[in-house]
DNA sequence: TAACCCTATGCAACAAATTGCATAGTATCA
DNA sequence: TGATACTATGCAATTTGTTGCATAGGGTTA
């Protein structure tokens, strides 16, 4: 249940509410792990059950009250535990290769228009890096915290800009296809 | 629920055995989509409800019983459907990702383990796709299943090219982190 | 002024995935 | 000859993930 643990890396930059964490797993670590705020508001019960982070609420005038989640000692402990064991494989789910695999069975123009799409979203993920490293990250002294953000952040960058070029290839290689048979 | 459709566009193959699709879903289709038998056994069951498969047993001695599943005219039709309907993103999860953005908390020689696996594991699967590229692939006329597989393997082999740089990348900005703070 | 979005939390039902176990014969290796 | 691996199927329990709904005040837009 590495959600858990995803939750406990977003705390240890500082305390959040659910409704923070959310919005942290709808953009920065929500690049490689994705979360919906049910899930996020059940795993946050069980995180203060072992007491990994307590809780309290914090009264706002206008708007609902915030429940500050805070990790404890005991939390950053587990966090330690977890760095040591064995990562798990990378979950790989992905549509689109599945079309792919029987092509004879399937709508090929649609499959452009959703390769179309793909290309756009991982064009769209790309600026949000670029703009999150110039803000964030240029021209300053980090500690190792992050040093360690900017890293996946530069990997996330490649790898967005990797991936556009695959899938424009894709595309290219099923549009020749398409023409010839 | 897509594992539904990967089992369907396995079956466009040839009839199967749930251990048959088990075997691919480790193997071709698996690089992509993955699932263990219990999933499969149990999906088959509701694909033979919904009639997008029939079943037969076989006999056969010495061994267990094999029950082949077929794809029916009903199961091609829900692929065509399918292949219409917009893609899902492609689920992102990955443990060693997390574990960077908060490497002040983690154990960074258990890090550097963990990603010296993980290379491992993609020069696995890049020599596993160049030896189907090779056996299945090279020299020969292809009809349009077969060059959308290949299609994903070629996009498969740049992947985990590039997969293997880039975790190579991280490992040595990660070792250079460690020694110098 | 109605429709919609944002902040903020959470329950409930359902679907999907994981983990553990069970059966049972054959083959291979030490 | 005992241990292990392969073929082949499947149940049951638990954990995760998704979808739909509910509440509720505030701000924005047409």
């Amino acid at each position: 249940m590495a959600l858990a643990e995803a939750i406990l890396v977003c705390l240890t930059e500082r305390p959040m509410s659910g409704y923070d964490l959310a919005k942290n797993f709808d953009a920065s670590i929500g690049f490689f792990w994705r979360a919906s705020h049910q899930q996020i508001y059940r795993e946050l019960g069980r995180l203060r059950e072992r007491g990994y982070v307590i809780s309290e609420e914090v009264s706002q005038d206008g708007k609902p009250n915030r429940i500050i989640h805070t990790l404890t000692p005991a939390g950053k402990k587990a966090l330690r535990a977890w760095s040591k064991k064995p990562a798990k494989h990378p979950s790989i789910k992905d549509d689109v290769l599945v079309k792919f695999y029987a092509l004879e069975n399937m709508d090929i123009d649609a499959l452009k228009d959703q390769l179309t799409i793909r290309i756009d979203q991982h064009h769209t993920k790309l600026s949000k890096y670029n703009r999150i490293k110039e803000r964030f990250y240029d021209n300053r002294t980090l500690n190792l915290t992050q040093k360690g953000k900017l890293i996946v952040l530069e990997m996330g960058i490649e790898q967005e800009t990797q991936t556009i070029e695959r899938l424009q290839n894709m595309m290219i290689k099923l549009s020749a296809l398409n023409t010839n048979d």
